[in-house]
DNA sequence: CCCGAGAACTAAAAGGTTTTCGGAAACGTA
DNA sequence: TACGTTTCCGAAAACCTTTTAGTTCTCGGG
């Protein structure tokens, strides 16, 4: 703590000049003597002068500033995302406001002013699920991308990974394995991120010209799950060789459970899960083959499409951004 | 997307009165007759006016907002300090300004300039761990508050998780249950975080008359460490009736190990881990009894306290923010 | 009808910066 | 010397709001 701030005008009387001539120095404008340059400069560096981003906002209309608004708790999903996009913001000066609706519409229009007021550039919307949310940006004065769980105006930009085809690859390398008799065990069938990921399995065995071993078994996103459908599907269809998981969390319960029933992973049954959430995919035993949604990569992307749009040049619709696949110890040749 | 942003001054000229009776009527301040005020309100309701923040920052020398630097990326801990604070500075119409250092001092520096040209009003610094880090203080125009990771300025405010006194606790919960041979397995030795448990430990063992189960396993903060810790200590110390871990990563792998060598829990082995991590906690079997920082209460805390200290009451030092332990079904009697 | 008091309103300044435009100085050319 | 051209610098406006210090209006009492 000290005292009043310094102003431009503080490093003007101290250059000995006007504060135009300060500002035009401190901004590298071109009508300025090269000596006078260095004396604002100096004076400028001996007060540590910071120019007030208010003011210079007030006046550019460009605040350098976006809001990112989660709906839900900053959670699971949101963390990676939030990361990429600062990430992507940082490297431009950009600065993030952060602001937590806790899964409240009253909360989320709150903050939806708040950030409007205090003049942001852009807006990125981050979901808790990749199930579709309300639009915001009817009206806005700024643009907004919707990250992860995309916005159901096809007009807004949104970007979300791209479940069918992450699901997809990862039944194509249980085929190259050379196996046959596919199980799938999931979360619960109101996510938009189950339905995919079944519709994508669906899409590979189709395409192998291959049929699913049992109906898909859809539950929660727990591990207590996973071991439950374990034991369900080991007794009810003891011929399968591999289990697509619609989560790493399902697949920990799962391999666990097996294990406890004496089936051997990746030998009898291979395994895959859904999200490369490092703390379980790499602590179970043995560590998971697991679909990773490029998170960070999504976060990063909207930001930089939040960029463009900011510029003008928006594109709108849905953009699926496509996963890879982590292959650890789970899977392996039949 | 829209057109001009509409101010002060069209307000006032659709209410048919001056900008100054205009925003009196807005702010609700006294002097202005009720039917105006009704025509004003009724005006800028119409045009859905938002008074810009940056002008008002500029006059008041108030931004209502506060900058939360983090110095590694936001993780495990750092997330509820985050929440509890965006909870805290909610309720007060405060926004956050979200700056991820990525653990590099450069890039801290950054954004601190950065916070410091935007005006905000405080600063919370959130550690990744509860080691001392750096202060940022000296000669800053606002108030900083640490959180989790206490500043090394003793003048500096900071608030950190009462460690010595959460593994107390815990210990003491398995001295009432008749556990006499505790032994603990924990993470790196130079985590601050890891030396105060196991001080901690010492002190509810010595006020308890008892000698710790062997010597304590520094390790790291994995469950495969917990793993292996347990296989060596069900091999060198047979006698153990109950075990203390750092972390709740160590306690799952432990719990795990435990069981496959046959040892029940909590029948022959009582378990207390530490975090409250509940992806972990609630979903080993048993179900872990565990220490809970408190950390979004610390976060809030913090947070209020930054209030207080933008007030111009500070209240310099560290303050420990006690745990409480969260009992489930891996502690019993003996 | 005038006066005075109080209520209701407005003009103007302030906050810090950037930008535009006009002016001054320096210099070269006729 | 007179004039034109560059080069450099400074005054002032603009951004939007709040607040201060007036100014006008209203109305009751004399």
């Amino acid at each position: 703590m000290a005292g009043r701030r310094v102003t431009i005008n503080d490093v003007a009387s101290l250059a000995g000049v006007s504060i135009a001539t300060a500002s035009k120095a401190l901004n590298g404008r071109q009508d300025v003597r090269a000596s006078t340059r260095e004396r604002v400069l100096a004076a400028a560096a001996e007060l540590s002068f910071q120019p007030n981003a208010l003011a210079r906002g007030l006046l550019s209309g460009q605040t350098r500033t976006v809001g990112l608004l989660t709906s839900d708790s900053v959670g699971r999903f949101g963390i990676p995302v939030l990361l990429g996009a600062e990430d992507a913001f940082g490297a431009g000066e950009m600065a993030v406001m952060l602001c937590d609706a806790r899964g409240d519409a009253i909360r989320e229009q709150h903050h939806l002013r708040a950030l409007l007021s205090r003049r942001v550039d852009g807006i990125i919307v981050v979901g808790e699920s990749t199930n579709p949310r309300p639009s915001v940006s009817k009206d806005l004065p700024v643009p907004v991308v919707y990250a992860y769980g995309p916005s159901d105006d096809p007009e807004d930009v949104s970007f979300v990974p791209d479940d069918v085809g992450g699901a997809a690859m990862a039944v194509e390398h249980l085929l190259a394995l050379g196996r046959r008799r596919i199980a799938h065990v999931t979360g619960p069938r109101h996510y938009k991120a189950a339905r995919d990921r079944a519709e994508g399995l669906r899409i590979a065995l189709e395409a192998a010209g291959c049929e699913q071993a049992g109906e898909t078994l859809w539950g929660s996103w727990s591990q207590r799950w996973g071991r439950h459908a374990a034991e369900m599907l080991l007794m009810a269809e003891p011929g399968v060789d591999a289990v697509f998981c619609g989560s790493d969390q399902v697949a920990a319960g799962f391999v666990e459970a097996a294990r406890e029933r004496g089936r051997s992973v990746p030998g009898d049954l291979a395994v895959i899960g859904y999200d490369n959430w490092e703390v379980l995919s790499t602590e179970t035993r043995p560590a998971l083959t697991t679909v990773d949604m490029n998170l960070e990569l999504l976060g990063r992307t909207a930001a930089q499409h939040l960029f463009a749009a900011i510029d003008g040049r928006a594109t709108p619709g849905v953009h699926r951004m496509p996963c890879h696949l982590v292959i650890r110890d789970s899977t392996a040749a039949a």
